[in-house]
DNA sequence: AAGGACGCGCTACAAATGTAGCACGCTACA
DNA sequence: TGTAGCGTGCTACATTTGTAGCGCGTCCTT
């Protein structure tokens, strides 16, 4: 779990999920703070024997992903967050969601009417 | 923000997000591991300096509580998953908490769909 | 009044984290 | 062919975390 992590080495995986696969010094670059190439090395190696982030060589030098897929991680860091902020309930967080952000699009809005239909026929079944 | 504490503080101050004010008894029952109530009682005090739960005096001994207002922490801890998982999508996040359905009722969905609805007209102005 | 059972804070200490400095190897280019 | 970069790993060290133990005061209970 990403939340067992030391704030510094959270906010390293967080970059990698964020920006995907980066070098040491785009990571450097994300981050908030200024730190030390080296800094950030020592923590990505630790990051990587807890099997948080795979390493692999590039041409320009090793770039640094997350070893588990978006996909999973999205999904514990969501039921993370319903779990504790809102009581177990994936709706109240998704009606939050939805109060958030003005930015929603009337296009984005229909998909989503689209995927309520959709859940709507899974569970009738 | 929460996820600049430490592994074991963030699960406190979860718990207590989670069932709201707590005493350390309570803590250390919902705790996944067993931890001597000394322990949490230490980390609840860096946590009261570092400014993340505040105490009160009660019949019970001591209740412990988030200092910041659920409102306001379910909000930043969604914008956090937003941003580091869903590009900035927040129409994403709501759509991957759809496909965790089985958590939701067709009530719901219907809720849902008015909260849509809402959204729209605010949107149409 | 003696003895328990709690809840509390303090101190101490091991382990983990956060960071910088140094030395090395591989370019590239003056 | 020096020498000025990079990117890398290693080691070392200060600080922060994570945890337990001790001694104290306050209620019960006998």
């Amino acid at each position: 779990m990403l939340s067992s992590l030391p704030p510094r080495e959270r906010e390293i995986v967080d970059v990698l999920y964020e920006r995907g696969a980066a070098t040491v010094t785009e990571i450097g670059e994300a981050l908030s703070d200024e730190l030390s190439g080296s800094a950030i090395r020592a923590m990505l190696k630790r990051l990587e024997a807890k099997g948080f982030v795979v390493r692999e060589a590039s041409e320009r030098g090793f770039v640094y992903a997350p070893s588990v897929s978006d996909k999973t991680a999205r999904k514990s860091a969501l039921s993370q967050v319903v779990r504790v902020f809102f009581n177990g309930s994936a709706t109240s967080a998704a009606a939050a969601l939805l109060g958030m952000q003005d930015e929603m699009s009337a296009d984005e809005l229909d998909e989503l009417e689209k995927l309520i239909g959709q859940a709507r026929e899974g569970r009738a079944k």
